[in-house]
Parts: structure tokens; C-alpha cells; sequence
RNA sequence: GCCCGAGUGGCGGAACUGGUAUACGCGCACGACUUAAAAUCGUGUCUCGUAAGGGAUGUGGGUUCGAUUCCCACCUCGGGCACCA
């Protein structure tokens, strides 16, 4: 027998592939297309480890599966190579970036390429080729245009011992990633893209995306929508303030400059997303930034809070501000929890339905107003409300009645339904809620030696009322009593029957209530500190009182002369890095020629930047190449060290020919990776970042509906063995999209892998360029990416992660080897589920080598059945077994459930190697399903077919040219993985007694039959009585006894 | 503090929308083949019990004929955010 020696297979393989270009996307755009994607890597001078390939290979059975299935797959790779690393390398070592990314990427493609991974490579790119930066830059110059590219000073973090501003990844623990040093901010003028612009659409269209949830939530709070209104509150200055008196800003004193106009109408606008609280608000709290700003004074708070020291304080401006609602006087602070960044930077106080402002309240005495009262809706259970029921309004009391001598309280068991409450009932008319608190105790429970000890004021509670079947809104004013002694009248025969009356000790209390909103007043009882941020109804609110919270929000805003507003945490995104190995920012600054202009100083004392306007490079000019240098270091003052070369920085103006200056600064890592998926659809066009016809085609917006002719297909043959797939058919049904949201058609790259540590940043970025390019014009879809998905790390054997200077990385060239190709890639797919970061083991690796020379060893020996000999049970059983598991292996691809799919094929190779006989067919279907995954063992073995094949007519004349990963995906059917017969498992009062096997076709009455005939049966049901039993189709029969 | 995810054999992990808990793999033990070893194949492998049967899915409750799965409270680990009004 031949042996299975990988390494000759493997590379054999590799190259027969490669010329026959088998995995390459065609051009002719005449099969349904397919665009599978992977982050590109970042290639770095550690190489690859093994963590790496894991969702290449993921991507890389899915992508297989769809070549099988007919479709014209784009499964591209390329590299995002600018970044950090390499200039940091470069720094310590004075190699030419450009060198290091040669070598590096040269690494990698040597190391993947050895995976046999179906990647396109002849459409590589690499973000550093001028070829491919010439149209990031391009794109940042349609931004410009369009004025969402913009020059701002901004606050950046800045290490003093490096002199070198730093990107947000490289702070830790606001520390200097490389020296340690305390980073400092500081202000400077920066590059800003304005994502916020696109900040709504970015969240709304998330709907139209198919993302994991937990990537859908990630960029919605991380764009960090909140509605809510502003509303201005009068200023002035108090009659009686220990600071002395002083103007406010901008009036009088001149000291102001009148920039600083927002606040010379004397207000202050706050934002909240509580209106419909208005009515407590005890104080107003400004950002210090917005406090200076009003009264001109320092009040020696920073906003910037210190994250050891979460202490809120704040300082009295000594202003005044008026309540718009109710005319109130309230004090202005200035305070250290409000950030001048988010919404107005001032916000109203209030105490009772904010935690923070809880916190503050409490900590410099301002008085704390209730104006919401809790309403509890129920929506599970028995207690839920039934929409198709009245609500019926109740004036009620809620009573809590502790033991005369111990630390119990009486709760009522419900006899008719699951409650469990304290003494509840409505209030008569002419009665108190106190007298009706007391008759209903009495009533209820016989006791009436109470002692009221407190109230515990008012909620209001929605909820289903079982035996009255109506809706209940009660309105529970709520007493807390004590009884004296244990005297106790006789309770009547109907309230006995209603409910019984237990001591309950507090322990059990919790236990024991059945809703949210009695658990809610006990929590008040015993003194629970927190305050009610939820929803209610409306008191102490003016006209407003008595209405639910979430309707008088508008009706509030429009009272007091507000204006609804939307509010994002997403800030826009600074776009400039003081670096040298990214993208140049392709600007000209220019004295002359002030198209955007950042000088608010207009005298000219030479060239100063600070006093050009800036201008874009023109197109005709891109791409701006970075220049060599001879130091990667930053200069001095913080600049990019291109700063240092006059004959780069120093050009002449493109429009006035006078003298102009070059931006130094360059684009962060996220610009190439941005629209990189979109030049792998034309990698090569130098007139256009892409062809509008190759993205109409990959995006998916004109799609090919016919199938291709068969000549396309190598093994067109194929089919007449399995059933036809139609490609087209399968898809999710592209009209509903763009009809059901109303909004643009949604479409894209079909599957997007990544990381998880990509969900937010990363992922965001790149769909806000694809809308902009889609409100160009220049992209066919609004979204970039239709489906997203993630896999978990690898983890070193110990479970930390694996890194050179760790030293625990493993490279998988070794493992290669070792094991080969093939079995690396089971293995990651086998490991654990593919999205969970999980721990290589080196031991565990053996179960799929075994596997695959199992395999091996089936297609070596196996392989001769004589197609006329009768059929046995067995091979029988083997085709069962092989479509149930082709359908299982299929499913699970889709859900990447690679794990198990792998051991669905496990099972069935153990079966076959068992099995007497297999007819090459069979082999040949095993081989097909398991392609993905072993791709270079499955092809040797299939080429091996090939004299059964062309004798069963699988195959075709010339079996060299019809690679497996050319032939039809097979189907299951759906006859052949229906059992005849079916185990039965028999439960006795929930245990699992034994089983009975029945037919298929058996009638739920029958296989009762037999199961009460069942001799285990029997012995357990012997002189009992069944109450009940319940049959669940073709999975068991639980027989229940009464005791 | 808040949000998200996860806790199942000696280990990695299975279990579809509530229906036989521990599939598959690693490891381990025994057996076959072998002069022997490796490889391979076979058998066994949660736990207590001779058995009948009982007990186990982080802990404690609940709902249900039936719970790893649903609900409540809590504990531990991993990831993200950090006063977002």
C-alpha cells in the first residue's frame, strides 16, 4: 500500500493548483458571483503563528463550498502594511520600511501559501504600493472636497520623553506603550474626518446587515445613540454669592471675547434625555470648560477625571438658573462628571431619577424631588397583560405587617394562582388608603392591633388579574405597619378559601414574592439606597402630573421651548498621525492660495504654516510618494520626520506656482484598510480605485441569474451524480432587502470574517468611506459588508496569547511538516467552536492525523466494489449514514460549525473502514464533503478514483484536468436519511427507563401499545395509576404516575 | 460600576426551537497483531452501587410530565466601556 506522505502530496498539489489557476476569480462575470473575505493581515516581523490561519481556513471551506456550489468566488488576500510595528523596527534598526515590508510579507505569503488556502493570489495588494495608496489618498481628496475632511486643534496624547504624539493604542494605562512615561496632552491642529455626519446612518442601517448581534451592539454603543432634547435654563448672577459680584461673560467687562457668543444671551442650554423630569431638577452642572466660558472664572476643576478618584465634585458658580417649567431658582455648578465633549456640556440635575446626580446631591446637601412614581408592567407569565382584555384603573394600597414579637411578615399564598403577595386591596369610596389599608388586613388575615409605622409611598403597577380576568392599572399606596400582639378575629369562609396566610422571615420573602414591583417596595423597606431611573408617572410635575413618563417627554420639550436632538458618543475621527510610515496626506500648503484656510491670523511674516491656507494636491499629481529618509524619528517638536526633508516638504504651489509647503503629517493604519475589499475587484485599474463594472458585479448589484455553460465546469459531469444546485435560488432573496427598509439597496461583500478587536474601529471606519463613496456615486451599495462574522483566538498551551517576546509562539511551518497541511487545518477547524478563543495543544493534534490516514487508508484498499454484487444491510446503513452526514456537513459549513461537521466525518469514515464493502461512489461523495477542509488529501484520493470513476461515469475522459475542488457539490437526499426505524426512549415520571424500537409509520396510539407492554414498563407501573403520558414524536414516551 | 460572552468527565469539547447529558477527539486501561516495540485495530473509560437503582452540566431556588437549554438570585473566569446626562 502506498504510503500517505504528505509532503510530496501536499507541494505536488499545491503547484498543479497554481497553474491551473484553479482558484482564481474569473473576469467573465458570467456565473453568479461569490465574495468571500478575511482581514488582511498585518504583517509583522514575528511571522506567522498559528492563530493566523484559523479564519483563512474558516473562509476557506466556506469559499470551497461555494466554488463546488457554481459560484464565481473572490476569495482575495493582500496586506495592510503600514502601521506601527514596522516604524518602530525601523527607528531601532534604520532599515528602510519598505525593505522590512518586503521581507516580511515575503514570510507570510511563503507561509500561507504552504496551507493550500484558495486565496486569488494573483490579486495580492499591499496598502504601502504607491499603486494603491495613489487612491486612499485620492479618496481623502473627494472628502476634502466634500468638506468632511477638515483641520481641527486637537488634544492628543502626547509622551515628552519620546516627543512623539501618540496613537490611542499606543497609551497604556496613560503611559507610554514603549518608555513608560505619564503622557501628557496637548493641543494641536489635526487632520478630522467627519464620521458623525454619518453617524445616524451608520447605526439605522444596521438593520439591513446580516452581523453576529454581538457586533451589531458593539457599533451601536460605540456610535452611542441617545435621544433625548435641549432645553435652555435662564442665567443670572446671584443676589448673594461668596465669589463677589462679576459679569457674565461678554457682557460689560470686555475681557470675553465675543467668539464666546453662545453664552451672552445669559443661558445655558443643557441636553438630557429625561425631559419628562424637568420638574426635579435642584441644580444645573456645567463642564468647567462651559464654566469658564460663561462667568470668565477658573474654578480649579478638571473634567478630565481622574479614573483612581471617581469622587464627583463641583463648585458653586455662584449663577442662578431658572426652571423653565416651574420658575424655580436653582444653584449653577461647575463639576468634574460632566464632559464639555458630549451634548452641551451642561446639563440639568436630578437628584431623584439620576444616579450620578443622586451621588452629587447627596454629597452637597441639594434637595433631592421626586417626580416619577414607578409603574410596573407585567409581561411574562399569568400576571401579564392580555391586550385583548379591558384595563380596568383601581385606587389600591399595598400593607406590609410585621410580627408582634419576631422578625417575620405576613405574605398571602394565592390558593387559585401562582402568587405569592404582602395584603393588597382597593380603596372604597369615603375611605383613606390608611382605613382601607387596615379593613383589607383585617379582613384578609383577622388582625387589627396595628401600628402604622411608615408609608412607603405611591406606584402604580400594570398586570393581568387572573381571578377577576380583566387588566389591572393600580395606583398602590403602599403602609408599612407593626402588630402589637397576635389578637385575631374569625376570617371569613370566602377568604379562607382565597388564600392562606403565612409568616414569612425576610429570607424567604424574596422567595416568596412573585413580582418585580413587590420585590421593589420590600427593597424599599429595607432601606435599598438606590433611586428609580425608570419609567412612572408623572407627580409633583404642574399640569403635567399623572402622565406617563415616556408621552410627556414631548409634550415637556414643546412646554418649556426645547428642541428634540439626537445625541452620538461617536466623535470624529482625528485622521492625522505624525508618523512616517503611512499614507502622505496629499495637501499643499500655500500663502497665496487659501482654498480651506486654518489662519485666523492674517499677518504674514514669511512662510508661516500657521498663516497658509491649504489646498489639495491635485489629482493628476497623486499618488504624493513617501520620500526616503535617513531618520524614522519625529523631530523634535512632534512633527513627522518627513518634516526634515526640505526638498520633499518644499514644492511649488499647483495653482500659484509660488512657494508652497508639503503636509507632513500622514494617514493612520485604518485608511488602506478602509476600501480595501473594494480594489480586489479590479486590483490592477490605473485609471479608477475599481472599475464600475467589476464592483456592480462583486457587490452584487447586477447579479448573473443563468448558470454557466457547461464548459466552464471541469467535472459538468458531476452533476448527473448528485442533484443540480442552483446557486442563485439559495441566496437570501435580495428584493426583500431593499424594499422592506425603504432605504438604498443593501448589498456587498457576501461574508466578511474578521476579529473581534476589529467590530468596532475597524469596521466602522470602512462602512463610513463605502457610504461616502456610495453618496458619490462611486460604489454601487450602501453597505459595504452583508454578512460579518468573527473567530476566536488561538491562546498559547497555557492560555495566554502567543507573541514572539513571549517566546510561545508556534509557527505553523513546523506543524506543517510535521503533520502536514491538512491536518494543521482539521485540526484548528476541529479544536473548539470558531468563534471561542481557545488553547493549541500539541497532543491533540494526533486525532486528526489519525483521521486522515484512516481516510487514506479506506481510499487505498476499499475502493473495488463490484457495482453488481447484491447490496448488503450494511452498505445499506453506510448510505444512510453518508447523507445524513453530507446534510450535516453541509448545514454546519454554513453556521460554521466546522468542529462538528469534522466529527460528523469522523463517524462516517470509522463506519466505512468497518464496512465490508463500499462502492466508489460512496467514496467518492466522503471525498467531496471532506475537500474543504483536507484539500490536498481529498484530491490525491479522487485522482485515484479516476479508473472506478470513469467506469462509474463520475468522472470524466481526462481525470488530471477535473480537480475535486471543480466538481458539484453533492446533495443529500432526503429519502435515503429517513430511518424505518425509530429507538424510542420510554421516561417513567420524567426517567429514562428504557427504549422500544418502533416503525417508522407507527401511529402515536400504537407505540403507546407497546410501550405500556414493555416489560421495564410494567414493573414500574404494577398497581399504579397513570395520570397521564405524553408521547413526543419519534424521540420518547414519558409515562407519568400519580406518586 | 455598566454592557457582552462563558462555566458540562482527567483534558478540548457535543447536545437541533425544553425531550436518552457527556457525540467526536486527546489521554488512560486492557486485549489482538508482533520475537519485541511503534503504528494499527478492538473493548472499556462521569460517579456511588454486586444489582435494582441513586446522584452529577458553577451555587441556591423556581416554572414544567420533563431543564445544560426558560425565569429569579448569587459566585467565578474572559472581553469591552468607563461618570455619555
Amino acid at each position: 500500500m502506498k504510503e500517505y506522505d504528505h509532503k510530496k502530496l501536499e507541494k505536488k498539489w499545491q503547484s498543479i493548483w497554481e497553474k491551473k489557476k484553479i482558484y482564481q476569480a474569473q473576469n467573465s462575470f458570467k456565473k453568479p458571483k461569490y465574495y468571500s473575505l478575511i482581514e488582511f493581515p498585518y504583517p509583522s516581523g514575528d511571522g506567522l503563528h498559528v492563530g493566523h490561519p484559523r479564519p483563512y481556513i474558516g473562509m476557506d471551506v466556506i469559499s470551497r463550498k461555494r466554488r463546488m456550489e457554481g459560484f464565481n468566488v473572490l476569495y482575495p488576500i493582500g496586506w495592510d502594511a503600514f502601521g506601527l510595528p514596522t516604524e518602530n523596527y525601523a527607528i531601532k534598526t534604520g532599515k528602510d520600511p519598505r525593505v522590512v515590508t518586503k521581507e516580511n510579507t515575503d514570510t507570510f505569503r511563503g507561509q500561507i501559501k504552504s496551507l493550500g488556502i484558495s486565496f486569488d493570489w494573483s490579486r495580492e495588494i499591499n496598502t504601502t504600493d504607491p499603486k494603491y495608496y495613489k487612491w486612499t489618498q485620492w479618496i481623502f481628496l473627494q472628502f476634502l472636497k466634500k468638506g468632511l475632511a477638515y483641520k481641527a486643534k486637537m488634544t492628543i496624547n502626547w509622551c515628552p520623553k519620546c516627543k512623539i504624539g501618540l496613537a490611542n493604542e499606543e497609551v497604556v494605562n496613560n503611559s507610554c506603550e514603549r518608555c513608560g512615561t505619564t503622557v501628557e496632552k496637548r493641543k494641536k491642529e489635526q487632520w478630522m474626518l467627519a464620521i458623525t455626519k454619518y453617524a445616524d446612518r451608520l447605526d439605522k442601517d444596521l438593520d439591513d446587515v446580516d452581523y453576529l448581534p454581538q457586533i451589531k451592539l458593539g457599533q451601536r454603543n460605540w456610535i452611542g445613540r441617545s435621544e433625548g432634547a435641549e432645553i435652555e435654563f435662564k442665567i443670572t448672577v446671584k443676589q448673594k454669592n461668596n465669589f463677589g459680584a462679576f459679569a457674565l461673560g461678554g457682557k460689560g467687562q470686555g475681557t470675553h471675547d465675543a467668539q464666546n457668543h453662545s453664552f451672552v444671551s445669559q443661558s445655558v442650554k443643557v441636553f438630557t434625555t429625561r425631559p419628562d423630569t424637568i420638574f426635579g431638577v435642584t441644580f444645573i452642572a456645567l463642564a468647567p470648560e462651559i464654566a469658564k466660558k460663561l462667568t470668565g472664572k477658573d474654578f480649579g476643576i478638571k473634567s478630565d477625571v481622574d479614573r483612581e478618584n471617581k469622587q464627583k465634585i463641583g463648585v458653586d458658580t455662584g449663577l442662578e438658573a431658572k426652571n423653565p417649567a416651574n420658575g424655580e431658582m436653582i444653584p449653577v455648578f461647575a463639576v468634574n462628571y460632566v464632559s464639555a465633549e458630549y451634548g452641551t456640556g451642561a446639563i440639568m440635575g436630578v437628584p431623584a431619577h439620576d444616579e450620578r446626580d443622586f451621588e452629587f446631591a447627596k454629597k452637597y446637601n441639594l434637595p433631592i424631588k421626586e417626580v416619577i412614581e414607578p409603574v410596573f408592567v407585567d409581561t411574562e407569565g399569568i400576571d401579564a397583560v392580555q391586550k385583548d382584555k379591558p384595563m380596568v384603573e383601581r385606587e389600591a394600597i399595598l400593607a406590609i405587617v410585621k410580627h408582634w414579637s419576631e422578625d417575620k411578615y405576613l405574605g398571602l399564598k394565592w390558593k387559585k394562582v401562582n402568587w405569592g403577595t404582602f395584603i393588597s386591596g382597593g380603596v372604597e369610596k369615603g375611605q383613606t388608603s390608611e382605613q382601607a389599608a387596615r379593613a383589607e388586613i383585617e379582613e384578609e388575615t383577622g388582625y387589627f392591633n396595628l401600628k402604622l409605622i411608615k408609608t412607603l409611598g405611591r406606584y402604580h403597577s400594570k398586570f393581568f388579574h387572573t381571578p377577576k380576568n380583566e387588566n389591572r392599572f393600580g395606583h398602590f399606596n403602599t403602609f408599612y405597619f407593626e402588630l402589637e400582639n397576635g389578637k385575631q378575629n374569625e376570617i371569613s369562609k370566602e377568604e379562607k378559601e382565597k388564600h392562606e396566610i403565612l409568616w414569612l422571615s425576610p429570607k424567604e420573602i424574596e422567595k416568596f414574592l412573585t413580582t418585580e414591583s413587590l420585590r421593589y417596595r420590600w427593597n424599599i423597606l429595607q432601606g435599598y439606597k438606590k433611586i428609580y431611573t425608570g419609567r412612572g408617572i408623572l407627580v409633583n410635575s404642574g399640569k403635567f402630573s399623572g402622565m406617563d413618563s415616556e408621552k410627556a417627554k414631548k409634550e415637556i420639550i414643546k412646554f418649556v421651548g426645547g428642541k428634540e436632538k439626537t445625541t452620538f458618543k461617536l466623535r470624529d475621527w482625528i485622521f492625522s498621525r505624525q508618523r512616517y510610515w503611512g499614507e502622505p496626506i496629499p495637501v499643499i500648503y500655500c500663502e497665496n492660495c487659501r482654498v480651506g484656510s486654518l489662519a485666523s491670523d492674517k499677518r504674514k511674516q514669511g512662510f508661516r504654516l500657521e498663516n497658509a491656507g491649504w489646498i489639495p494636491v491635485p489629482e493628476k499629481d497623486l499618488p504624493v510618494e513617501l520620500p526616503k529618509v535617513k531618520n524614522y524619528q519625529p523631530t523634535d517638536s512632534g512633527e513627522s520626520p518627513l518634516a526634515n526633508i526640505p526638498k520633499w516638504v518644499n514644492v511649488k504651489c499647483p495653482q500659484c506656482k509660488g512657494k508652497a509647503k508639503r503636509e507632513t503629517d500622514t494617514m493612520p493604519n485604518w485608511a488602506g484598510s478602509s476600501w480595501y475589499y473594494l480594489r480586489y475587484t479590479d486590483d490592477k485599474n490605473k485609471k479608477e480605485f475599481a472599475s464600475q463594472k467589476n464592483l456592480r458585479y462583486w457587490l452584487g448589484v447586477d447579479p448573473v441569474r443563468e448558470r454557466s455553460p457547461q464548459g466552464d465546469r471541469s467535472t459538468a459531469s458531476g452533476r448527473a451524480f448528485s442533484n443540480e444546485v442552483d446557486p442563485v435560488r439559495e441566496r437570501s432573496p435580495q428584493g426583500d432587502r431593499s424594499t422592506a427598509s425603504g432605504r438604498a439597496f443593501s448589498n456587498g461583500v457576501d461574508w466578511y470574517n474578521g476579529g473581534n478587536e476589529h467590530t468596532t474601529l475597524h469596521l466602522l471606519y470602512s462602512r463610513f468611506w463605502h457610504k461616502f463613496l456610495f453618496d458619490l456615486k462611486l460604489v454601487p451599495t450602501n453597505e459595504p459588508y452583508m454578512k460579518r462574522t468573527s473567530h476566536g483566538l488561538i491562546l498559547a498551551e497555557g492560555g495566554e496569547k502567543m507573541s514572539k517576546s513571549k517566546g510561545n509562539v508556534i509557527n505553523p511551518n513546523d506543524i506543517v511538516k510535521i503533520y502536514g497541511a491538512d491536518t494543521l487545518r482539521l485540526y484548528e477547524m476541529f479544536m473548539g467552536p470558531f468563534d471561542q478563543a481557545i488553547a493549541w495543544s500539541e497532543e491533540a493534534i494526533i486525532g486528526p492525523r489519525r483521521f486522515l490516514e484512516k481516510v487514506w487508508r479506506i481510499g487505498m484498499s476499499k475502493c473495488l466494489f463490484d457495482k453488481k454484487s447484491p447490496m448488503s444491510k450494511r452498505h445499506f446503513d453506510i448510505t444512510r449514514l453518508l447523507h445524513k452526514t453530507i446534510k450535516k456537513v453541509s448545514e454546519d459549513i454554513e453556521e460554521m460549525r466546522f468542529n462538528t461537521a469534522i466529527s460528523a466525518l469522523m463517524i462516517l469514515a470509522t463506519e466505512m473502514e468497518k464496512a465490508e464493502k463500499l462502492t466508489p461512489e460512496s467514496y467518492k461523495l466522503f471525498l467531496q464533503i471532506l475537500a474543504p477542509f483536507a484539500p490536498h488529501i481529498a484530491e490525491e484520493l479522487w485522482q485515484n478514483l479516476a479508473p472506478q470513476g470513469l467506469a462509474f461515469g463520475f468522472l470524466k475522459a481526462r481525470p488530471s484536468s477535473s480537480s475535486i475542488h471543480s466538481s458539484a457539490w453533492p446533495k443529500w437526499d432526503e429519502n435515503l436519511i429517513k430511518d424505518e426505524e425509530i429507538k424510542i426512549i420510554i421516561q417513567i415520571n420524567g426517567k429514562v427507563r428504557t427504549e422500544i424500537v418502533i416503525q417508522a409509520d407507527d401511529k402515536e396510539e400504537d407505540v403507546k401499545k407497546q410501550a405500556l407492554a414493555n416489560e421495564v414498563v410494567l414493573r414500574h407501573t404494577e398497581g399504579k395509576e397513570i395520570k397521564k403520558t405524553i408521547y413526543v414524536k419519534d424521540r420518547l414516551i414519558n409515562i407519568v404516575l400519580s406518586n
